[in-house]
RNA sequence: GCACCCAUAGCUCAGCUGGAUAGAGUGUCGCCCUCCGAAGGCGAAGGUCGUAGGUUCGAAUCCUACUGGGUGCGCCA
């Protein structure tokens, strides 16, 4: 159920019948025409635009299309009222009992409420987090990874068919550099001295990596060329990384459909293949670039080389997918990865990034658009900066200093709940202040509290009024006489509510999960405030001594809260809290 | 030099893909707890939405040009 949208086809029908009076003409399009909540509460509970956006189709005046259209929609019993305001708007004030219908409406719905059909037959393929298997991740990692696995829950709840997907970097150079390290921690393990180089990882998780190859291989690989131990060493180690990495994110909670790995595209000819594709298109072509202006590296010089035609598709250069050596860039691998995705039958593809990979974004666009023939779209959303913050103060983040902070550190610390929720306080491209210490406090000004406070204050007055004798399981609940809801502050959780599924639906639309994280705030400081004025009057109070019939319509209200939070907490992977400590 | 992202209250940020007098938290100021739901509550002040043009009934939102900040820019992934 979504309130503005049966409102909205309400006033389409009213439309309709103006029409066949011959009060409007017709062949009107009527796709212009909103219904949504007005910015001042003042203005009503909804506003039309109809009579603005059809004035100059219809050749008449905006007032004299929206009075007729009031009139009409009068007649429905759920508007209250419908005045015509400003240069043409149409204000309605819906009914109390339409309000009302929304608690009924959650109650029978449970965390279904908002779940949309928006997605309904779409299959879209979410690949996030992507980490290079050579070593534990970080916090910005942490940022993609939370981020992701919410999109992908979010647009799972407006009804695509969603497959979480990470791509493994095991193909490319570094995993040979994390193969030399391994097999420097191997020799350490067996007793030898050893130095780490630049261009090796020192890091400590790769000494459990060595002593297991130690275990394994007993002194066999010792003194031994690299063209004995290379490759498997790589393998060894890759798994162990992958090991690492799949536990670190199953302490935050994300669990992912798909692990491709990149190293299954070499020698298979599935590169071959997608490259193959691009030719066919003409779009790939030996050729010469030109060096970037202003910035010219001192070691530049032209060079003929095998280059993708990305500007037939929106990107500014084209791209070479073929090293000098003959190898091919990591470009190559990455456009078969989503020749891939495109012939998996996709209906839409979603990336998620670094910031710091933004330059990418227009060459895997045009890559896509190219494969598929424009078919399947791309979406890359870049995930900012974390800025870390201990009691107010910055600290930086250095692997040298020992203060590189890993995802498993920063769960370990607050935990996975406080993590996820704080991740999505921001928009993915704006940077992020996290604070170890702030998120923690329990204040109003900190969201993850005052969301997860209100919720706990309804378990806890469900709790009470069970003690008290009164009946408030769910089923009990949704079939409460509503009819006292009625004061202001009442409603005015209603109406938040009633948001809900449509909030979901511009939220899927635009990729955007911290909208679901604003909405729980703001609905969560309707509840409280409602809460806060039953300190005053006793009337709006969630347990009505000796009246358990207002009781139990009072506490469906409260529970469709808890319900509502719960569906978007659920969302963002965020367990509800039953009470606070 | 080019591309992408960002610029909204003193501070940190939302703004529902073009709607009315631009919102929230925090900070500032003024009220409110001997008691019944204060890990607080009510109210006030605070803005040329970076600048300048344009599109239209209407722009923080779309377009163009600037200013300032971030990221990236052939054979590293």
């Amino acid at each position: 159920m979504n309130l503005f949208a049966d409102i909205r086809s309400l006033v389409l029908d009213s439309l309709a019948t103006l029409v066949s009076e011959g009060t409007l003409p017709d062949g009107l399009s009527l796709d212009a025409v909103t219904v949504e909540p007005p910015r001042d509460p003042a203005h009503g509970d909804m506003a039309t635009n109809a009579a603005m956006v059809l004035a100059k189709p219809a050749k008449m005046k905006p007032r004299d299309i929206a009075e007729a259209l009031a009139a009409k929609l009068a007649d429905d019993t759920r508007i209250a009222s419908a005045e015509v305001a400003g240069p043409g708007f149409l204000n309605l004030r819906l009914a109390p009992s339409v309000w009302q219908g929304v608690v009924g409406a959650v109650l029978q719905a449970g965390t279904a409420y908002g779940r949309s059909d928006m997605g309904r037959g779409s299959r879209v393929n979410v690949e996030y987090v992507s980490a290079n298997p050579t070593g534990p991740l970080h916090v910005g990692h942490t940022r993609g990874a939370v981020f992701g696995d919410a999109l992908a829950s979010l647009l799972d709840y407006a009804g695509h068919d969603v497959t979480r997907e990470y791509y493994i970097n095991d193909g490319g150079a570094q995993v040979d550099v994390l193969a030399r390290s391994v097999y420097l921690r191997y020799l350490e393990a067996l007793g030898q001295e050893v130095a780490f180089e630049d261009g090796t990882y020192p890091g400590d998780y790769l000494i459990p990596v060595g002593e297991a190859l130690a275990e394994a291989k007993g002194d066999a690989w010792v003194g031994q060329p690299e063209e004995v131990w290379l490759e498997e060493a790589r393998s060894f180690a890759t798994d162990a990384m992958m090991e690492l990495i799949r536990t670190d994110l199953a302490a935050l909670g994300v669990k992912m459909d798909v692990f491709f790995s990149e190293k299954s595209l070499y020698g298979t000819g599935r590169i071959e293949a997608a490259i193959e594709d691009l030719r066919a298109k003409g779009l790939i072509y030996r050729g010469v670039l030109e060096p970037p202006k202003g910035k010219t590296p001192e070691d530049w010089e032209p060079r003929e080389q095998t280059l993708f035609r990305s500007t037939a598709h929106g990107d500014d250069v084209d791209r070479p997918i073929m090293k000098s050596d003959g190898g091919w860039t990591y470009f190559a691998p990455d456009i078969a990865y989503h020749y891939d995705k495109v012939s998996r039958g996709f209906d839409a593809l979603i990336d998620v990034f670094g910031a710091d990979h933004g330059g990418y974004v227009k060459r895997m666009k045009a890559a896509v658009s190219a494969l598929s023939e424009g078919r399947v779209p791309l979406d890359i959303k870049l995930t900012q900066l974390v800025r870390l913050f201990k009691n107010g103060e910055p600290f930086k983040m250095s692997k040298r200093a020992g203060t590189f902070v890993t995802l498993r550190d920063v769960v370990d610390q607050v935990g996975p709940d406080v993590t996820r929720f704080v991740m999505l306080t921001r928009k993915n491209d704006a940077p992020l202040d996290f604070d170890f210490d702030k998120v923690l406090e329990q204040s109003r000004e900190n969201p993850v509290f005052y969301v997860q406070y209100a919720h706990a204050r309804v378990m806890s007055v469900l709790r009470r009024a069970a003690e008290a004798g009164i009946a408030c399981d769910d089923a009990t609940l949704a079939e409460a006489d509503l009819g006292g809801l009625d004061h202001e502050a009442e409603l005015a959780v209603a109406r938040k509510l009633a948001e809900w599924p449509r909030l979901v639906e511009t939220a899927a639309r635009t990729n955007e999960p911290h909208r679901v994280a604003f909405y729980l705030y703001e609905l969560a400081g309707d509840f409280h405030a409602l809460w806060n004025r039953g300190n005053d009057v006793h009337g709006l109070r969630f347990i009505q001594e000796g009246d358990a019939a207002a009781s139990q319509s009072k506490m469906a209200l409260a529970r469709a809260v808890s319900v509502v939070i719960s569906a978007g907490l659920g969302i963002l992977g965020v367990t509800p809290a039953q009470e606070m400590r």
